[in-house]
DNA sequence: GGCAGTTTGTGAAAAGGTTCACCAGCGTAG
DNA sequence: CTACGCTGGTGAACCTTTTCACAAACTGCC
């Protein structure tokens, strides 16, 4: 199988949601156009994007809903669910762990973890904030899959490592910075101030924007 | 001035970031291979990066970091204020509004909405939730140039049109959905469903995984 | 001044991602 | 059965982004 464009996972990930709304709309097939628009791409897009993983469709029909569906979730690996351990129990990460979406689809946060003393202990929904320094022993017997970086600044490249130390394999960092890792972890950023600079210059440079040729998504 | 694509505005907001950073550290000039190396890039990508706005290195030398600096945050729009409005004041919004690092960056959060009557009234930090339906009026002597979405999945289109309507021209989407505005209001959407889900995917398929040349980042 | 050692800025090449265009199938109508 | 209108899969064309590679420019030293 030829190397899959993050892109192009990220893309499935929406098709993936659009599936689920088509199919409670109780729509048995779906053509590529109407799925593309939906999202915001063209259709050829969706059609290669697809292609990578096999052919799904049937020519002159389109897409069977749930058919499409459930090869998503296989190819995105949602046919099972994700233990996530969540550190920081600030603003943030206490969002993170009280936010019922991701239990929905696959992921359970399973334990929060903490340096202050003073919020050790904490119940927050089903769980109890533990102090960092249990992270280790908890981890001991790989009762997590992914890690969330929900930590100030200065703490994330520590926590970071601690995670990989854990035997962690993915971890979605919340902390604006930069992180290093091994090769075998998986990492994703989420930058909220790069966004917002983002859009600071999207709007300051208003006589030269960036151009989409596509709707906005 | 050239279109300047998305991902080179990223990684300017990247370079900011570092250069205070290095600034603190009280070194007065950076190559551009020191800078890359932070950043996890090539120094010729930042080279490019920088050169899409000017000349703003010395040959043999390097960047004058509080010069490069400053020329960064000019350009990047974050020379002034920014009003920002959030609407969703459940866990997520409230971290948000909570959250001290956007003000360091120039991003106030000086109000915020929520439908549920309950949240109405509450005070956060500063602030005091507002009804949903004060939008409009609030916005009239165009007191918002920025709004965020942390609503449900089902209310968000509906508030992007409402903020659209209100004036603000860059919204910043945390509901894990593609939402369209016109073309002369930026949206970035932030969609952490779509981040697990890419670790999903990144960790299912271990023997194809998603390679990368350069460091993690 | 001249030379050695750096480092920038940038055209050109390479790589990567998106769109086009068309063939092969499919169902339907006549 | 045949013709027609759709639709998926896919190689090729196109476009964007990244990397390479090198001339030009600078400092420091002798």
């Amino acid at each position: 199988m030829a190397r899959i464009s993050e892109s192009t996972v990220r893309r499935l990930s929406h098709y993936y949601r659009v599936l689920e709304e088509v199919e409670a709309e109780g729509r048995r097939l779906i053509s590529s156009h109407r799925l593309a628009e939906r999202e915001g791409v063209t259709s050829a897009q969706v059609r290669k994007d697809l292609s990578c993983f096999g052919s799904f469709g049937r020519r002159g029909l389109g897409y069977n809903v749930a058919h499409l569906r459930q090869e998503i979730r296989t190819i995105l690996g949602l046919d099972r669910r994700w233990r996530v351990a969540v550190v920081g129990a600030g603003n943030l990460g206490t969002a993170l762990m009280l936010y019922r979406g991701f239990g929905q689809q696959g992921f359970d946060v399973v334990a929060a973890f903490d340096r202050d003393p003073a919020r050790v202990g904490e119940r927050l929904g089903d769980l109890t904030v533990r102090d960092i320094a249990e992270l280790q022993s908890a981890a001991k017997d790989g009762s997590f899959d992914l890690g969330v970086i929900a930590t100030p600044l200065r703490a994330a490249q520590e926590v970071a490592d601690a995670l990989v130390a854990a035997g962690v394999r993915g971890i979605l960092n919340l902390a604006p910075r930069k992180l290093f890792v091994p090769p075998h972890v998986a990492l994703r950023t989420v930058d909220m101030t790069v966004e917002f600079e983002s859009l600071s210059f999207a709007l300051t440079n208003v006589s030269a924007p960036a151009r989409r040729r596509r709707p906005r998504a």
